[in-house]
This record gives C-alpha cells, structure tokens and sequence, in this order.
DNA sequence: TTGTACGCGTTATCAT
DNA sequence: ATGATAACGCGTACAA
C-alpha cells in the first residue's frame, strides 16, 4: 500500500512537504500542491490512520455507546450525533452495550486505547467505569441517564415530568387504577418513570399500590408477563403506564391473548412513539422524546468540550410530548 | 497517560516483557508476569491503539456498512456480526451508508485508512467504490445485495423466491388483482421481489400491468404515497406486495386514510417481521428474512477470509418464511 | 528467558 | 517555501 514516502518520490518532494499539501495546514507553492495531489491520486494514496493518529495523539472519532442498537429510541439519537459529527469531519463508531455494565466496560477501554476524541453513552448501571475517562481526560457525554458519582456533561429528558402528565391525563380521562410498568430498579428513567406516576397519583389523591406496579426489563418479554400478572389479579389495573415502546408491544400483546381491549377496557399510554403507534387499535397514546434532539445536542455538547476541556459540566433537560391518541381514551 | 515504558520502569524489566508478559506470546517467567501485571494495573496502563495497529499493520476490527441504522434488518443484521465478532476477539464499528453511495464510499476509505482487518457491507447502488479494499487486499463480504462487478464472499436471502411464494400465496387466497410495492430500480433485492412477483403472477395466468407496480425508496412516506396513488386508479389493486417493513407501515396509514381494511378489501404481505406485525388488525403476513443469521454467517465469512485471503469467493443463500396471518385471507 | 534496538508512517520542529 | 529529522508507542528480530 502506497505510503507518504511514495508519493513524496513520484512528487519529487520531501515527506513533508507532501504531508503540508495534503492536509493544507502550512502554506504551500500553488504548483506543488496539484503535483503531491497528482500523484497522490496515481497512486491511490490513502493516508495511513494509525501512524498519524499515533502521532497526532488523538483520532477524530467520537465513540457512541448505547444499550441497545434495536431500540429505536437510540438508533435515532445516534442518527443525531453522526448528524452533527460528520458536519465538523468527525466519524462515529458505534458500539452496543446491550444495557450490559461489563460489555459497557470493555467498549470504555476500547475507547481509551483508541485514543478517540471523545465518547458519547448511555450509562448502563450504577458502576461508573467512566470514571477511566474521567481520569485520562477523555471527553464525554452522558445521554439519556446521568452518571451516578459524575459531574459531567449530561443530556437528560425530564421524564419524571412527563410520566406525571401522562398519568394525569390517565386520571383525567376517568381511569381510576392506574398501573404501571417500568424498568429495572437502578436504571435512572425507569426509576423517574415510577416517581413520576407516583407524583401525579398522588396529587389526584388516587391510591397507590404497589400491586399495579411491575418492573422488568426494558423488553417486550417481560413486560408481556408483568401485564399478564397485572391482569389477572383480582382487582387488576384499569390503566397502564409503559415505559418504553418495545414493552408496549408485549403489553399489547398480553392484552390481546386476554382479550382485553385497549382504551375501553384498560387505558394505556407508553413512553416513545413508534412508527406504528397509530397503526394499531385503537391508536397508542404516546410520550414522544425527542431522540434525535438528544444526539445533536450531545454532539455539540461533546464537541465543546474536546475543544475545552475546562468547560463547566452542564445539564441539558429536554421536554418530551404526551400524544393522545386512542388507546387512552375511554369509549 | 501511562506507556508501555512506564510500566517497564515500575515492574523494572525491559519493555519487551512488558509486550511478551502482556500478550502472553511468548514464554515469559511467571513471577515476572505477574509483577508486570501488577505495575500495569497500578498505573491503569492501557495499551496504545494506534501504536500498536501502526506496529501490527492492521487492527482486530471490522467495520460493518449497513444502509440504516433505523431499520430492525440491518441492525439484527449487526447483532449476529457483532456476536460472532466479539466471540473472537474483534471488535465491530457501525458505520451507516444512509443508501447512499458517497456516504458509503467515505466510509470504505475510513476502513481503508484506519487499517481494519475486513469491511462487511450491504452495498448501496451500482457503484462498487468498493473496487478499492479489492485492489488493497482488505477482506470484505457483501450482504443482503451482491456487489455488481465483484467476484466477492456474499451473504443474500433467495428475495425473489419468497416474493413469488409470497405472491402465489395472495393467489392462492383468491386476490386476482395483485400489485407492488416495492424498493429502487437497481437496488438488487428490490428488482428481485419485483421479478419474484411477476414469475408468480405469469405461473398463475394472473395479468401483471404496470399499473399494480410502484417503486419508491424503502420508506414509510414513499410507500404511503406510493399506496394513495394505486388504490385511487379506476381498478384498483386487490392485494399488495411490499417490500419492507418501513414501506408497510406507509401502506398501513394509506389504507386506513382511505378506510380500506386489510385482508377483506386488500390483501397484504409484507417483507420483513416486525415486533408490531401481530398487534395490527388484522395481523400483517410478513416474509421473514433470517437477519441474525445473516450477520453471523458473513460474520464468519469474513473472519474465514482474514485468515487466508485465497479462499475461493463464495455465495450463501439463506431462506425466508412466509408468516400467513390475517392479512392475507379473504374473510 | 530477557534485553537492545529498529522500524511501522506520520506530523512537527528546526534549519535552510 | 521546503527539506532533513526526530518522535509518537508498540512489537519483534536478534543478540546475549
């Protein structure tokens, strides 16, 4: 493979001259320019990336690690950071951490020894291995959930708040046992989800038991069986509260195998709208976040701080929309 | 950041047994190991990236080119070449074409330049940028599409096949005017499911008019207008092949704009499973392409190819399964 | 088994 | 404006 040397031979110039015409970072003689490209392109040159990121000390690719490549909530904030990372000539790799802290951790390191300008994640757990970037002075971002012990740059959606009004409206349309299902404890959204349907049942002076509520994974699996649970008891829920959208595909999914109709018979409104949403019937009230907002915002967020790295930490909290639709609507 | 020397100094021995004790390559006296073990933990030491694939002349990465990270294809795609990837040691980056071919031509050269040991892509147009990991000696595996020119490993599902079962099935179920909806010309699988449908409607003396056949890109939006424009026509379609699960959810939202229903008034099978395909009314038929499969099967192809770059190209063709649901039948 | 020393390809410093 | 050269951090051939 071609290297600078090369080029440098058939240009008739020195390495470095060659090096000043292709990144045209020194200024150099107008003829001698098109004569490295000539021959750069004769020879089809590519730069070799290890060498110069070893000797530039720092690669420009921002590392983006979500836990799950086959939620579309993430897939659409990576959309966001590749969006605004390519705009200033960054590359994106993503890695999956498949809400796993140990595969998290391995993809950190990864990072580290890539010497990656900066990295962009969805903390899995309460174990903050970031604290390695923290210590090495790599950029980050946390999105989505903050990092537990961290003072960093964080993009977060209230979603306490928005799990309080979708509740509320839960209330305001005439539901009256209102259930919910979330994920696990410790995984900061779940968390706030519940707190925030919490909130709103409390304001309504509605009961709260802990009998209509049920926490799973962030998967259609389990909150199929948290609904079929909820649904079977003795006094069971009119109303849902979901986390997420793959989890309102397993509730919808109990729902059917039970022959409970949604709206009518159970009220639901779950968290993250998806294409099809309005597809199914009667259409699924949603909590719309604003994914794709989150990546860019992260992005710039991550940017400023590769940029400077003595930048206060600071909190971005983004709003999300409650979309009422039939499923949570009583007739 | 710590180096490779740092560690020497602190385990005080050279820093080729740091290297040797670290990699385990060659045989190194036990205590030592464990004292350089002990000063490299202590210093937290990471070993440098780009040194070390400068040195290696080629990273344990492979970068996977897939045309959206949006769609539930191509990241199950990315679940099974990750999962056989990691199993062995490499590493995966995501990079996403968009289904455009300078997009993915950018990333061919990202590839190329950062050294990475083989590149796994769903090839965009007709284009081959992908002439040049040729011509540099980079593995690479095709999937989903075949690459125009290029004699290459390819990973496909028989598309054409299951679009004429698909079909014959809504023949077979009594739709007599069938149409289609289908992606691209020049995108491989799309001209497949096209020439699929056809076969199956000239096997069954079914008339096959231009007039059933839309093509747009593989989204919801195209899809929906695509829909709009058939069943408006004075004879309109009777059933409806699509594409992808994208196009279907833009067919779904036509016919319910129009208040068609799906199965009685049109019949419909659509490419691709999809989470909600059940929760519709009535369920969508879907052909089922095994997307994991996919990933693991170029996953290992590829690594086969890493390992001796003399292997003979070969092509494996995986099966999809027609999933009969509601949509599909008459009444 | 261990250490010394070179080279991977680039960019940046220092002369010219 | 251009060229010679050192240095980035690692792995390994060779020597001991």
């Amino acid at each position: 493979m071609a290297t600078i040397s090369d080029v440098a031979a058939r240009a008739g110039v020195s390495t470095a001259t060659v090096s000043r015409a292709l990144n045209g970072k020194s200024t150099v003689d107008r003829d001698l320019v098109a004569r490295v490209r000539k021959a750069a392109e004769e020879l089809g040159y590519q730069p070799n990336g290890p060498a110069r990121n070893l000797r530039r000390q720092e690669a420009a690719v921002v590392a983006l690690i979500i836990s799950d490549v086959e939620n579309p909530f993430f897939t659409a904030i990576a959309r966001g950071v590749e969006d605004v990372a390519h705009e200033v000539g960054y590359s994106v790799v993503l890695c999956n951490s498949d809400e796993n802290a140990e595969k998290e951790n391995r993809y950190i390191d990864i990072a580290i020894q890539e010497r990656v300008a900066g990295v962009i994640l969805s903390p899995s757990g309460t174990t903050s291995s970031v604290a390695k970037l923290a210590s090495r002075g790599t950029a980050y971002v946390a999105v989505d959930r903050p990092l537990p012990g961290q003072d960093s740059d964080v993009v977060l959606v209230d979603t306490r708040l928005a799990a309080k009004q979708a509740t509320t409206h839960l209330v305001a349309q005439g539901y009256d046992r209102i259930g919910c299902i979330t994920g696990p404890a410790g995984v900061r959204t779940a968390d706030d989800r519940l707190a925030g349907y919490r909130e709103a049942l409390k304001a309504a002076k509605h009961r709260s038991s802990p009998r209509l509520v049920r926490r799973t994974e962030y998967k259609a699996a389990g909150a199929r069986r948290a609904a079929q649970e909820l649904l079977r008891q003795p006094e069971p829920p009119d109303a849902l509260l979901i986390a997420n959208s793959a989890m309102a595909v397993g509730v919808l999914q109990a729902l059917q195998e039970l022959k409970i109709r949604p709206g009518r018979d159970v009220g639901l409104v779950a968290f993250d709208d998806a294409p099809w949403a309005e597809l199914v019937d009667p259409p699924l009230s949603v909590v719309a976040q604003p994914a794709y907002e989150i990546g860019t915002v992260a992005a710039r967020l991550l940017l400023a701080r590769i940029a400077d790295s003595t930048r206060a930490p600071t909190t971005t909290t983004l709003g999300a929309r409650l979309l009422e639709r039939g499923s949570s609507h009583r007739k």
